[in-house]
DNA sequence: ACAAGGGTTGTTACCGATATCAGCGGAAGC
DNA sequence: GCTTCCGCTGATATCGGTAACAACCCTTGT
């Protein structure tokens, strides 16, 4: 006669539990049976999973994971969800971590730092086993939060000078400087940039830098009115030209530091039918398949996006799985890579 | 003299206890401080609150979720996590479930129903509250495992003929449908439809059902020479057109089941010095930027990705938090549009 | 034959929170 | 004045697992 001694109602399914009475074991062997394989005999195994088919239990990780204080889930904050130039990375993480059993949390920030802290709160209030930043630039708070915590993090939207923890990026910098040596190689002389908004964006700040740099290096002073900074979108890197050609009508070559930028600024010169690149060159960052397809093909540089995402999964559950101690405070730089078409 | 009893040795951070040890009070105060304000003095709820600044609290989530079983994510499954089509939808979501606390996790199938299942599992063993899946076409077992989970579920890809609980969509059948009659009305008689592949794709396959009717309302009797099926990509695009052109010369329409699809085939008519639309008609599934800056601006299908994912993000929270029962079996049918452009 | 030790399994005490119900003081009702 | 009720707080059991250690069986060494 058995009587639900709890005063507290049960509301969820199959417990551990039930499938140890059916198999007539102990929860531990249950347990050990499915988390730990080899410290159970053989038949226990077989009898462990026998029942667990048969009542139809699927482990509660929430459960799991109080006990043994170890989740299997990572956390990544973007600054903008609907970007593309995140899905490959989103990609590599997604298929390393799916491999070892692991979740993908998802959540951006709106390139608003105070966001991106409240989430890193909220992320390690769910207890995420790890963290992927995007950004290189935190909140004191957001900091600390994560040092006290203790759980290891990935930045990788650019290489940090002072890194939380690990990185994985390209140097944004130094893609934007190359692009722009190598316009300047080419020989043109007015070279354009035209900017991604640089407020809370690192990546933007560091690819105007490297442009500078590369303007020094060949001997040029940067003119401001060769800079433009401007939001994503095709219309904006077409309106990008315009104000710059207003501003300086012998601009020779327009380097823009996001795909659409370039097609969108390509747009634009073939509408004032100008000849690219015999009157004005473009360039782009970033690959996508679009800038190989249109005419003139766009020259760029691919970034290792998907690269990114994978090595930044494999060095998050080297600390996270096997406790690769030796991992903390490694920047790795991907590198990028100059690809070299018609329309420069 | 305090010593600490437990042969355990504790990991984690700052407890709840630490916080009602602090301000003087107990555990279930601080909860209640925490999780319903309104159980609780004024007073209290100071103290508390202070207590919780002054160690640096973040409460256990999955403690919570496990003692309440209620826990605060959602899973969102799509076939392919790089696809940007998904993107729209993702923020819908994003912004939603954020407002008010709650976490998404995503993964990728890959268009592998018996993956989809084991995604389900994995979720349901994550004890997600809610779940969101893109096919509408599952394994017997994903079923049954949803089914006996009892959790929430959107379906957002198409409109199923049997949700499995709710659904938000549009109709693909209709819109090709739509779409194809538009040409059709437009005064074009060769019609061709680019699919993607429609393999463990209901999607592509209610596309290409909406197309056949299209036709056969209009007249005529669908020519499968017509009909390519091709994957992803501007290539593809291209290709379609070539393949389709060298059986049928005297196609005089290209409906593309993708804005990429659609902008190739764009590409490779200009590469062949066609006149868009005069000599061939184009048109796209799906608005993106793009479509509208290319030259001539490319006719499509606008389709409602952003507010798919808030409709369904609110859905689920209605079911979730305001035990809405009667949101059960709910389809909702966000419409399309048609975007009538230059280039048909 | 007996102690030592490896391999398995079970018992018990937690992980960090919340549900439930009891207890307590003061306002309201008669 | 005393009972009733309400608002608030706390003690205790529990959510579904795992860690740590004890217990047991059997093999091995001497």
């Amino acid at each position: 006669m058995e009587e639900e001694r709890s005063s507290r109602r049960r509301t969820g399914g199959i417990r551990m539990r039930d499938v140890a009475e059916r198999a007539g074991v102990s929860t531990m062997t249950v347990s050990r049976a499915l988390s730990e394989p080899a410290k159970v005999s053989q038949e226990m195994r077989e009898r462990v999973i026998r029942a667990v088919e048969e009542v139809g239990y699927l482990p509660n990780l929430l459960a799991r994971s109080l006990s043994s204080s170890r989740s299997t889930t990572v956390g990544l904050i973007v600054p903008s969800i609907d970007n593309s130039i995140y899905t490959q990375t989103l990609k590599g993480l997604s298929v390393v971590l799916r491999s070892r059993g692991f979740q993908l949390m998802i959540a951006e920030s709106g390139y608003d730092p105070s966001e991106e802290e409240d989430l890193v709160a909220a992320f390690l209030t769910q207890r995420v086993s790890g963290l992927v930043l995007h950004n290189i630039e935190h909140t004191d708070r957001a900091r600390a939060l994560i040092r006290q915590a203790g759980v290891p993090v990935v930045e990788n939207g650019n290489l940090p000078p002072e890194p939380l923890d690990m990185a994985v990026s390209y140097s944004n910098r130094e893609a934007a400087k190359a692009m722009t040596l190598h316009l300047g190689r080419l020989g043109y002389r007015k070279i354009a940039f035209a900017s991604l908004f640089a407020h809370n964006n690192d990546r933007s700040r560091d690819r105007i830098e490297g442009y500078r740099a590369a303007l020094t290096e060949l001997g040029q002073t940067p003119d401001p009115r060769l800079i433009v900074e401007t939001s994503r979108g095709l219309a904006s890197g077409a309106e990008a030209v315009v104000r710059v050609v207003q501003a300086v009508p012998e601009v020779d070559a327009f380097f823009c530091a996001g795909d659409v930028l370039a097609v969108g600024a390509l747009f634009e010169c073939q509408k004032r039918g100008w000849v690219v690149p015999r009157r004005i060159a473009i360039a782009s960052f970033d690959d996508v398949d679009l800038l190989r397809h249109v005419s003139p093909a766009v020259t760029t540089l691919r970034l290792p996006r998907y690269g990114i995402g994978e090595r930044t999964a494999q060095m998050l559950l080297g600390r996270i799985l096997d406790d690769a101690e030796y991992l903390r405070g490694s920047v790795v730089d991907l590198k990028f890579e100059i690809i070299q078409r018609e329309s420069a």
